[in-house]
DNA sequence: ATCATGGTATGATATTTATCATAACACTTG
DNA sequence: CAAGTGTTATGATAAATATCATACCATGAT
């Protein structure tokens, strides 16, 4: 193996490249390119042309739209959620935007060696039908249970969500500004404020800047799910 | 060619069955059944065993989703931009409902054969990729363009969906309840009956039950965008 | 240091939408 | 036929949310 190829030791292997040959690996690993992101760097551009398989190593992204006035954020993604499978086998353009949230690294691999290693080999093909069935449908299952949640229900959604799934702590920074908040959950910001507020007051939550810590989780776990 | 065998004919066989060898297809017709629905027959019940790969032949259907105390429709889909392809690799259970609102066919085929193809040939794989890539997109993007529009821009969408995308008239008859828009655009339906009885009062449409006729599609198209 | 800028925060008000009530009508069922 | 049920429709009112205004604070640029 060559000394460059750490592909052996990714933690993502298993994910894309689980049913891979040796010299399909060895293949892909000499001709792969990594990216280092900091903190506010787009990754992805709306629009840009798809050439290369990108997925994330490391790191914490959101997935967003551009629109007339204003950005929907579709989705926050993280190692094991990454999303540009997506679009790339059926558009030729990006669709949605990525930007880090966290300093991040990703991994290119050339689309057309992606697209051979579909061609060749089924268990491969057959991931990725697996791995995008689940990433679209998360898509699609979040934006159904936001939608049906009101302003503090939504907003309570967003904090279990990365207290649980992201840091699996109570106490953690959030990544992101009331901004983006908002533009998640299709509310103003100035309401997230609100929300956010109301909850300091009611002794849920605490608040220092970014920094949000629970302190009742079974009440923000109620309006999440009847609010 | 066996007589009962009619794939040969499907208008949607290039739809996902284009790669596939005389010997697959064979195999694959001879194994398939075709289901007829009336209108409001339930096609796949939500949380229901996978056990086909089931697509639209003709007709109409809209593809939801029960919670505690309401539907929310994901998406209404005709023949050529059938859905049951998002979960059935990723999940065991359908994970949404299928309803016929008008009468339709359907063609089940084994997964287990799907699966094989899939497997055995990276043609028909690199298919369903592109497919389940389109199908998901277009749920996403309709749903973030309708999150990004208020009640009246709701409704005007729908409609001319339904005059520009699925019957290509502006007089139709829509295959839909009040009831059904406001579950597919998140609103009530008192609210959605208003915004029709606007649309009357303000000259865009005309109502006859549920035969629409467009007036004025300028202005609905207005709406439509900017409302 | 000073200035602009963006994020956070809060209040007052306007707008949008939901909820509740009622009624007419069509449709099914006993 | 009558009774019940669901759909369409409209009005009155309540609740949720958006908009506009203002302020404070931190940050980076000049």
């Amino acid at each position: 193996m060559d000394p460059n190829c750490t592909c052996e030791k990714c933690e993502l292997k298993s994910l894309f490249f689980q049913s891979v040959s040796e010299e399909e690996l060895f293949n892909v690993c000499n001709n792969k390119k990594e990216n280092e992101h900091k903190k506010g760097d787009l990754i992805i551009a709306e629009g840009s042309v798809i050439k290369d398989f990108i997925y994330l190593k490391s790191g914490l992204v959101k997935l967003y739209k551009t629109t007339r006035d204003h950005e929907q954020i579709l989705k926050f993604a993280g190692p094991f959620d990454f999303v540009s499978i997506l679009n790339i086998f059926s558009h030729n353009k990006h669709q949605y935007s990525v930007m880090a949230l966290e300093d991040s690294v990703t991994c290119h691999v050339d689309f057309a060696e992606v697209r051979n290693m579909v061609l060749e080999n089924g268990v491969f093909a057959h991931g990725l039908l697996q791995k995008m069935g689940q990433v679209s449908d998360s898509i699609i299952q979040e934006s159904l249970q936001i939608r049906r949640h009101n302003l503090k229900g939504r907003v309570a959604i967003v904090l279990l969500y990365f207290a649980n799934r992201v840091y699996e702590k109570d106490e953690f920074e959030l990544p992101l500004s009331r901004k983006e908040i908002a533009e998640y959950i299709g509310k103003t910001t100035e309401n997230v404020i609100r929300a956010l507020s109301d909850f300091r007051k009611s002794n849920i939550i605490k608040i220092f800047g970014k920094v949000i810590e629970i302190i009742d989780k079974e009440r923000l776990e109620r309006l999440s799910k009847f609010g």
